[in-house]
DNA sequence: GTCTATACCCTGATAGAC
DNA sequence: GTCTATCAGGGTATAGAC
């Protein structure tokens, strides 16, 4: 995302970059430690090109944010269109987690890892913006669909994507030294176990 | 933690003022929405006096993070002298998170909401903090011991506690409208039923 | 050890030419 | 739409009296 020297930016190609070299300032510094005047120097365009397009920082960041969530719904909204089947979905939305993370660590960062309270006030908290709204509805169908055992939906649904979650934060933050990938199908199985229904006991025989 | 006019407040006890106001300022609005005039005007002292016991922002930001990461650990040290048992331990841990959300929730937002690389650029991910393998610690044995199932670590370990550590923060961003205790036996239960050994089959009674 | 007053820098934002 | 030059304000940190 650094500008190409030569190369003459405008109009929507210029916003572009600058939503992109915001992401990659934002989402390693921190919003705070970044000035505007870092996102202009490593953008190559002028201060007055972002205030022309954003109108502060905060509405830049704001865009971005915007932007990331978008995206990343969208996902999560073709999963849950491919199947209706609880397990399968809960599979899907953990994959496609790693997957983001694995191929747009930035993105995910900005998105999982920033307060975005201190720098966006008016912003409802994360947890409650739609990504996170369509797994809760994922756990919610699944449990009127006795796909899943009986239990408080605030904890089925942390239970089952909190674990995917806490291993994205150690891999963004460098604690795991192998590709997540390596993690998926060991992960799908655990949060899929603390979730499901008990697989009907075979009191059949034990009768007979 | 608002300064009470009149009293004289010097020495370790303004150490401990300005460090619990620092807390809350910081755990609330941030670490860069604070100012140190802000601090100063809500803790009653001078900046003067900040500046020497500190020396600087960074390093009351420092102070009180390797404080309150101590008191946790201690915590979490005694839930596993008490037991052995790696179901007691997984429950422990979990009940002792919950507990210290509720009656401090502005330590568990200052140690597990802050984007600590940001004003702390030098210190470790919280991830690898001591608390955090402690956690660790317990999931290790409990495999080592035959009571966990044989899994990736870090999938067990994050697993384990991931799904309450999610809840803490719907809690602290206030998206949870009941109180934390009414989650914990649900949440202890799904949480072992993720990693726990399989329960032997009864494969004797289909033997005989 | 604590205080007040102040220096100095950086930041977000604006003005106005092109 | 894009640019450069500039401003005003608030921030951290220091100096030096008490």
């Amino acid at each position: 995302m650094t500008a190409s020297p030569g190369k003459v930016v405008r109009g929507e190609t210029l916003r572009k970059l600058v939503l992109d070299t915001a992401l990659e300032r934002f989402s390693t510094d921190g919003y705070f430690n970044t000035s505007i005047h870092d996102i202009r120097r490593q953008a190559g365009v002028s201060i007055g090109s972002i205030y022309h397009h954003f109108g502060n920082k905060e509405a830049l960041a704001k865009a971005l944010y915007d932007d990331l969530l978008q995206r990343m719904d969208a996902g999560l909204q073709q999963v849950m269109e491919e199947s209706q089947d609880c397990r399968t979905r809960c599979d899907g939305i953990i994959a496609f987690l790693f997957e983001t993370t694995a191929q747009a660590p930035q993105t995910m960062r900005f998105v999982l890892e920033s307060r975005h309270r201190e720098f966006l006030p008016d912003e409802p908290p994360v947890c409650s913006s739609q990504p996170f709204q369509r797994m809760r509805e994922c756990i919610e169908q699944g449990m009127a669909a006795g796909e899943l055992r009986p239990m408080e939906v605030p904890v089925a649904a942390t239970v089952a994507f909190g674990g995917a979650i806490r291993l994205l934060h150690l891999y963004l933050d460098g604690v795991l030294d192998r590709p997540l990938s390596d993690f998926l199908p060991d992960m799908q199985e655990a949060a899929w176990r603390a979730i499901a229904m008990d697989p009907p006991r075979n009191t059949t025989r034990e009768n007979a």
